[in-house]
RNA sequence: GCCUCCUUAGUUCAGUGGUAGAACGGUGGUAUCGUAAACCAUAAGCGUCAGUUCGAUUCUGACAGGAGGCUCCA
């Protein structure tokens, strides 16, 4: 398998080329950026003189089979940097790349020939051009050059490319069915939340049933907390300024913040982005002694970003999400141990979600300091531990480079939606800084004062952003202890309301979500209705029923179960509901 | 915020430079029905604001909202 993945990448590598060789031959003015392999495929950036659009690709795709059914050799020479320079003289960008290469010392370039058109490029290739599979352009989109916001946007044309026909129209298959599992697809047919231009973008309002499943979330959070020692508490959603000027979080989430103005005093305020600053609050109310560490709190509180809007999707980027938050402050000495605690009600959780997922470790960029604060000492003190962690534990984890908080590391768990994209959902983070700048103390055993520090968490992160995924995990097929309706009662016809009506009674007594469809219509469509509102259990509720006193039952996940008594369905369901099966 | 694209009833979708149809859903009625859609009737809409035009839902622009990227993500 590894063979063919390396082979796979090289051919999209190729096919990038050739996207670019076909652009050259239709827009010869075009300056080129960079074009790699990607998952699934490739894309290249190209500078256009006049801007294309989505009618544009069906060409190129057309133009590139041209070129590679001329079976062009593929050949990779190298040249010396001034041979390159002159080369590419009129390739402003690949200019600059030749001279970041030559400032990192490099004497000689790869350059790659694929009919007329050559670029720069380390390799490798495939060496002919009717090697590159079968491909597909899929879109066009705006790219900076080099990845930053302040240089020139590109237009970045993507591509799917596979070895052969059939994976290519299977993948694009798979990319179909994953989109009848969005959850934002699935949320308005299920009729989870909804989202309203008066109320405002990334501002979603949950139903009852889609509040149920993000108040299922938030429970099973709190137990898994609860056992671990964590207290609830609640804390305002507002701020003064200066609150966040302690933090430091003023000054770099300041245009990430809403602001608050009051009609009545000078104070700038600002809605909370997240918990943090509040915890330290109660922390610091009072005189603390080591014996009173850790001190774990943990909030449900609404949290508001000013997100750009063009950053807003679906329930997995808000501008108004909570969290599963929790902070413990701690000795130092009891680092490890709380690591250890919060990781496992981390791996409960996502055992029980059935939910695949990476772990990683993410630390700072020594190159962008100013990200960052505290002092680089603290830094490689708690990035070590951090790593201690892992490594002792066994814990398979890939490194995040630049990936840590303005405070310190952070150990994430990172899981997929249905298409393919990767979402931060657990966290637990190390953090020096934030206790200090709050001058938080502790009397420790020899009466000194001292700092502890406090580990930032969260179990499934935003509930919201969860049940998000989950609705793309469970293609919107809920576990029954997640169900937003665990069982419908189908009544035959009118004169059984009376009996469903009773066993509805039974049922909710047994704290089970439970509807009735006593709609004046026929069975199968009840039973249609219910199926696509995805219910756990059906029971149907008839002349026969009536007679044996049995539950006529069906399953969404088995079919009809048969005539059961109602003890037997309630244990059944119960111990499913208590299992979280 | 930036790039490309999209916006027609509550929902899913047709359609047109001379202001629009279907299905489901809603409402009113008839049928009281056994494991994925009973029947009849009926109400309801061209995202907003400008411009071009005799006339714009249709063409152009701005705004709003959405999709895929980029940037960002405490």
């Amino acid at each position: 398998m590894p063979n063919q993945n390396v082979d796979l990448e090289k051919m999209r590598h190729s096919a990038s080329h050739l996207l670019a060789a076909a652009v050259l031959e239709l827009h010869p003015d075009v300056k080129f950026g960079i074009g790699p392999a990607i998952e699934n495929g490739f894309y290249y950036d190209f500078d256009f003189k006049s801007p294309i659009t989505d009618l544009d690709l069906p060409k190129i795709e057309q133009k590139m089979r041209e070129i590679k059914n001329k079976k062009y050799v593929v050949s990779g020479r190298q040249v010396s940097i001034k041979e390159a320079k002159e080369q590419f003289k009129e390739q402003p960008y690949k200019l600059e790349l030749i001279s970041d290469l030559e400032k990192e010392g490099e004497k000689e370039i790869g350059t790659y020939t694929l009919g007329d058109f050559t670029d720069l490029c380390r390799g490798p290739h495939m060496e002919n051009t009717s090697e590159i599979g079968e491909f597909k352009l899929t879109s066009l989109a705006g790219a900076y050059w080099k990845g930053s916001e302040k240089n020139k946007m590109l237009t970045r044309i993507y591509g799917v490319a596979f070895a052969t026909k059939e994976e290519l129209e299977s993948y694009l298959n798979m990319l179909a069915e994953a989109e009848k599992r969005d959850h934002r697809k699935l949320g308005k047919e299920l009729g989870l939340f909804v989202f309203s231009d008066l109320v405002g973008s990334g501002l979603p309002l949950y139903t009852f049933k889609g509040a149920t499943v993000r108040k299922e979330i938030l429970n099973f959070s709190n137990e898994l907390q609860k056992d671990i020692g964590y207290q609830e508490v609640h804390t305002p959603n507002m701020n003064k300024a200066d609150l966040f000027k302690v933090s430091g979080h003023y000054e770099k989430f300041k245009d990430d913040m809403f602001r608050v103005v009051s009609n009545y005093s000078k104070e700038e305020y600002y809605l909370k982005p997240m918990n943090c600053p509040h915890h330290t609050q109660i922390y610091a109310s009072q005189k603390r002694s080591y014996r009173d560490l850790p001190i774990r709190i943990a909030d449900f509180a609404n949290l508001y970003r000013d997100e750009k809007p063009g950053e807003l999707t679906g329930l997995t980027r808000l501008r108004c999400f909570c969290q599963d938050d929790g902070h413990a402050f701690c000795r130092e000495d009891q680092i490890k141990d709380e690591f250890m605690n919060v990781l496992g009600a981390i791996k409960i959780a996502l055992q029980t979600y059935k939910m695949e997922y990476r772990i990683r470790l993410s630390l700072w960029d020594e190159n962008h300091r100013e990200k960052y604060l505290g002092e680089p000492e603290v830094w490689e003190k708690s990035q070590k531990l951090l790593e201690e962690i892992l490594v002792e534990n066994k814990i398979d984890y890939s490194v995040g480079l630049g990936e840590a908080a303005m405070y310190g590391p952070k150990m994430d768990v990172l899981t997929r939606d249905s298409l393919g994209r990767e979402w931060q959902i657990s966290t637990i983070q190390l953090d020096f800084i934030m206790p200090k700048r709050f001058e938080l103390t502790y009397t420790d055993s020899d009466g000194q004062e001292k700092t502890p520090i406090m580990i930032h968490r969260a179990i499934v992160g935003s509930p919201e952003r969860f049940m998000g995924i989950l609705i793309e995990h469970y293609a919107g097929e809920f576990p029954v202890w997640l169900a937003p309706v665990q069982v419908k009662i189908l009544p035959v016809n009118d004169a059984m309301i009376v009996y469903a009506v009773a066993l509805k009674k039974a049922l909710e007594d047994e704290n089970i979500r439970v509807e009735m469809d006593d709609r004046a219509e026929s069975l199968g469509k009840k039973i249609r209705n219910a199926e696509l509102e995805k219910v756990p259990y059906m029971i149907i509720m008839g002349e026969k029923e009536k007679e044996s006193g049995k539950l006529a039952v069906r399953s969404k996940k088995e079919g009809d179960l048969g005539a059961i008594d109602l003890k037997e369905f309630l244990k059944r369901i119960t111990k499913e509901i208590k299992e979280k099966q």
